[in-house]
DNA sequence: GGAATTTCTGACCGTCCGGTCAGGATCGAC
DNA sequence: GTCGATCCTGACCGGACGGTCAGAAATTCC
């Protein structure tokens, strides 16, 4: 980013417009296929005033990617150690569901960046999301331990809950040509992965 | 393809050494990311020689797809209505993760164009995978009216295979941050989901 | 209303991209 | 061993790419 606080009311606004193009042609081509221009088009300017803001391709795509690293792991960092644990987690499907209907460019901006390799954020997910995955795999692991959820590997629970879940946004195109027209894939994955996990976690 | 047929050895032998290198290429990057010169150099070939044997980037692409497609849909076809209901499903799912497996490569080139959009792919989903899909649904409906396994939406129950065992190939760079070292996240997987369908399955 | 600052633009640059081409090297059949 | 077909290369082309720059337009502040 050029400016760290944007001070104006045009800097703020052409930052939100910038990162929202990108966010945009970056999902949809990944950050090597996509070109400043696209970006500049679909952000309403020039291509010479949008690197007045962002010094960088780069700098655009880094911008998007550390903002989105918090969202992403909100809905984890919720599920509490002291509540139900089948509806803790059953929470956490939901949020995360709700999170491939409502943002599927960013789930498909994180999917780009892990399928090449996470050449951005290897760091990252050293340092954010696996000391907090594994928190929260300790607090399942005692679920289970207690006999309170079903004997589970909680890593791979939370893998399995990333999958399901993010599927439906990053595969949106498949099942939708699977399903055919008038279908709401969305209302249907909440039943089955409710019932799914109800099931797996049963104890 | 320039050549329908390979006849020499030379062409049969340089063919299947682009066809691997743009496989390599292509998996890592997308298509529009990836250049001619990546591919001609890990295929150990120079460009214009490259474009002797295929006519364009796109067409390397296109050949890579259409063998992908057969090779993808295998698995499901081993489906056989007449076995047991569990272990056929279970089947396929050990099928699917063991292709993950052996071919990431494969994986991560159908998940880039899915993303995308799938722009080289819509008609093939639509022509070949969905009258597949529908027909193993059907079968896998039929067991569950029978009660012969627990009620479940069929197309979801596919949908969740695939999510759950693509995910080890296609975020494996996550899987392995998170799980950390000297661990062998498709053996925990197999186990792991293997545990999954079962209960869910499980009349 | 005018100076200072911020915002924006058209023209441009070097590089890399997909692809072409003329011709040279190599191979296989006889 | 020679001759035609196949295989391969260096040099090159037009276009698109990320990014720069000098200066014009707009905004802000007094």
């Amino acid at each position: 980013m050029t400016v760290q606080e944007p001070r104006t009311r045009i800097q703020r606004k052409n930052h939100l417009a910038i990162l929202d193009a990108a966010l945009e042609v970056f999902s949809r081509q990944g950050f090597g296929a996509a070109t400043l221009d696209q970006i500049a088009a679909e952000a309403g300017m020039s291509k010479p005033n949008l690197l007045y803001y962002f010094k960088s391709k780069e700098a655009i795509h880094l911008t998007l990617l550390s903002q989105l690293m918090d969202i992403w792991l909100d809905p984890l960092r919720e599920i509490r150690a002291d509540g139900d644990p089948v509806e803790e987690i059953l929470g956490y499907v939901r949020r995360k569901l709700q999170m491939s209907r409502e943002m599927p460019r960013e789930s498909r901006l994180f999917a780009h960046e892990i399928v090449q390799g996470a050449p951005h954020m290897r760091p990252e997910l050293e340092s954010v999301l696996r000391p907090l995955v594994d928190a929260k795999a300790t607090v399942i692991g005692d679920w289970a331990e207690a006999g309170r959820i079903a004997p589970v590997d909680p890593h791979h629970l939370i893998f399995s809950i990333w999958s399901l879940t993010q599927h439906y946004a990053d595969f949106d195109v498949q099942v939708r040509a699977v399903l055919g027209d008038g279908r709401d894939p969305f209302a249907e994955a909440e039943e089955h992965l409710d019932r799914l996990f109800r099931r797996m976690l049963a104890p």
